[in-house]
DNA sequence: TCCCATTAGTTTGGTGATTGAATAAATTGA
DNA sequence: TCAATTTATTCAATCACCAAACTAATGGGA
């Protein structure tokens, strides 16, 4: 996920991947043995035992003191991942929000904020100091403050260019070409954080990584989450590996044409799934006398779609409507989707998981209608279960990732065995 | 390309990762001296030498006589790959021909055959036997009596589990589960030649590593090849790696809806893009005198294209109204592509290349229009130079990349320095 | 109780591959 | 002819893994 640049290989490069090869097999069998680390991984056990001490020393893995079963033999000492001593942060930044969370190794939660800001009024570097301020904030918590920090990660809902961190277009933001990377590490280093890992990101791109770490699906290595934010993206995982195309536009579901002169959409085009089945484009179908059919400034779409799902469960025939009619067109989006790419999961996010017991059923079924593969080629369709924060922690998720698979950043080295 | 199991990292693993890349190097900079491949490696001067020595030795490299341009300093010996030593073959099995590509390991083509064979009445069996019969003679000719064969990939047109060889559903050539790498690894073994490494996989999977690697966009690391055979399939090649989908079904462009209540597909459905700019659908459409509009057993296609671009060419307003309603069809479908994929190029093959100067017009208007990224992501459109061979020549290819890239099958070794 | 079989983990010697420095080789220019 | 320069090889050192021997800890049987 962070920059993995294939060059040529030495020792450190072995050392790396197999370092990470019995990082991740601890964190899936844990608590469990050397020996056990050292068949399941196919590794000597005497490289095993080199690379648990230096794992060890790293403050990575920790020895339990518990006993296992009680079998014939000398009884293994049963290891697990350190979860005390590293954390990771993921921010994110969203029109009428700044989101914050922290992880441990194991990925469980150690802090979450969620603030109402008004980004687009704030402008590109209002944001970034809102964002350090935050960030120190967390840093400074006593929940964190014995912790080594792993690296930083922030999601922003728009095109990024995530080699750089620069925010090319974010247009519910009103961004544009904006080094956010840059800026933030300025900020942050006259604060006192020098050299911080710091990657940017798509905010569709980490919830689709949140769902592969953290969701019910988890471990589910193809995979498609679709945000249901202002607009609508997608998060493409295939194969374990974020899809981010040549110039990173993909994921730009939301802008497939799916009907001839059909309404018009935000971005000039007509039938364009975001205007068939955005979440702006249900509330004013479903909400005729609330709404005025026109775009407006601003509306509280939190607040709306909590109106909407009220009229659905008292059974208002309009909203109902509204909603199948929604749940068709997302089903006809993700048709392609599956089509073209055949995931092994559809997951909903954002605003569309309140939405989702009466969006999903007409999705569901008309995805097994247009899918050529039988039984739509094995993919279920399912809403998030991580909330309005699924970017932020997916954020931090990358960055535990990004140890797993040996593209470590920043692996931290103690003198101390 | 060919399966890479991410196993734990050894000597040897570093070894192979480096020959790749030593080998990649020459193939893009010979001809050139060893300092020189050290500098644009980062190896070192030492391990090159090594590693030269060791390909030499197998027959991959050569030093070529010749001097470079003179300058201070003692000349470098130049290096280029050993074109005469290696041959890899690519099969290709359609409904209504097999064709067969032997290229070195500059991908220059030694042999190329293109033999009618009706695929369908004869059954997978003798299919099979089939294209041990067109190995066998190529392999016999006197062109390849003294190379070492690297492998041999087989494309069908149809859903491929690629891991296994097995052809799960071909239905333009009515298989079902048919194992044929391990099919034809009997044959082969029984008529002497044991042990080959044999691939299989998917015609437009096959067709996208060939532009990748030899049209005229070659490597571009992200682009979609189009099949224009009896379907429409496309081989998605992103970040130079072929996207398969969790079963294998990734790529069934011709199955995404396009049109509610459209015309009706081969599939059952309705308003696939298939029905609405298939060649098929595109021959009945411009053809109304010659074909019925049911479909029929089968028609000779390529006399139809043939007959069809004729009355383009003569101004024929039928045909030219066809073909145009076609193209935008199809840049309907580009531009869904475009939008979820981010693609560097889209390439149409198949029977799609002669008609594609009435196709792509209409086709790259459509996509400006509908790509939500500016300029269409950056995104070309063209016709494939690479023919009806495409596939056969995509697999040949295929297994000089697996040994570029350091998944190498069989790098064979020689005992004579 | 004692000993053996069994499993866990460490130590030791060895191998393969890269590295860095020194050396030899080949050529240009003064 | 002698520097200067660039190429390629050689050699010792290093690093990480591996195989096998060894130590350690436990349960089960005689």
């Amino acid at each position: 996920m962070v920059g993995v640049s294939e060059g040529p290989a030495g020792f450190q490069a072995i050392r790396e991947t197999n370092l990470g090869i019995v990082l991740r097999t601890i964190r899936e069998q844990a608590p469990c043995s050397r020996a056990l680390v050292a068949g399941a991984t196919g590794l000597t056990k005497a490289t095993v035992s080199s690379i648990v001490a230096d794992l060890i020393g790293r403050g990575l893995v920790r020895e339990t003191g518990q006993q296992a079963e009680r079998k014939v033999g000398r009884p293994g000492v049963m290891l697990t991942l350190d979860h005390q001593t590293l954390a990771a942060i993921g921010l994110e930044i969203n029109v009428d929000y700044v989101s914050i969370v922290a992880v441990d190794l194991l990925e469980q939660e150690l802090l979450t904020e969620h603030v109402e800001f008004d980004a687009r009024a704030a402008g590109p570097e209002a944001c970034a100091r809102r964002l350090r301020d935050a960030l120190l904030e967390v840093i400074g918590d006593p929940l964190m403050r014995r912790r080594a920090l792993l690296g930083v990660s922030v999601a922003v809902p728009g095109l990024i260019d995530s080699a750089s961190g620069t925010v090319t277009n974010a247009p519910n933001l009103d961004w544009h070409g904006f080094a956010l990377r840059d800026r933030l590490s300025a900020l942050l280093a006259d604060a006192g954080h020098p050299g911080l890992a710091l990657l940017v990101d798509n905010d569709a791109n980490l919830g689709a990584i949140a769902e592969y770490r953290g969701g019910h699906l988890a471990r589910t290595p193809d995979l498609v989450y679709i945000t249901g934010e202002v607009g609508i993206g997608a998060g493409l995982l295939m194969d374990g590996r974020l899809l981010r195309g040549s110039g990173g536009f993909a994921g730009e579901l939301g802008h497939i044409p799916l009907l001839k002169d059909g309404p018009a959409c935000g971005c000039g085009r007509r039938g364009c799934l975001e205007a068939l089945a955005g979440v702006d484009a249900v509330l004013r179908r479903a909400l005729p006398d609330v709404l005025a059919p026109e775009r407006t400034a601003s509306i509280d779409v939190g607040a709306m779609v909590d109106l909407t799902v009220q009229r659905a469960e008292a059974g208002d025939p309009t909203v109902l409507e509204a909603l199948e009619d929604a749940g068709t067109w997302l089903g006809r989006g993700a048709a392609t989707l599956v089509n073209l790419l055949n995931p092994r999961a559809v997951v909903f996010g954002g605003y569309f998981v309140p939405l989702a017991p009466w969006l999903l059923p007409p999705c569901r079924a008309v995805l097994g209608a247009h899918v050529f593969a039988a039984d739509s080629g094995g993919c279920r369709v399912d809403a998030s279960a991580l909330g309005l924060s699924a970017a932020a922690r997916g954020g931090a998720m990358a960055l535990v990732d990004a140890l797993d698979t040996g593209a470590l950043p920043l692996p931290p080295s103690r003198s101390a065995a």
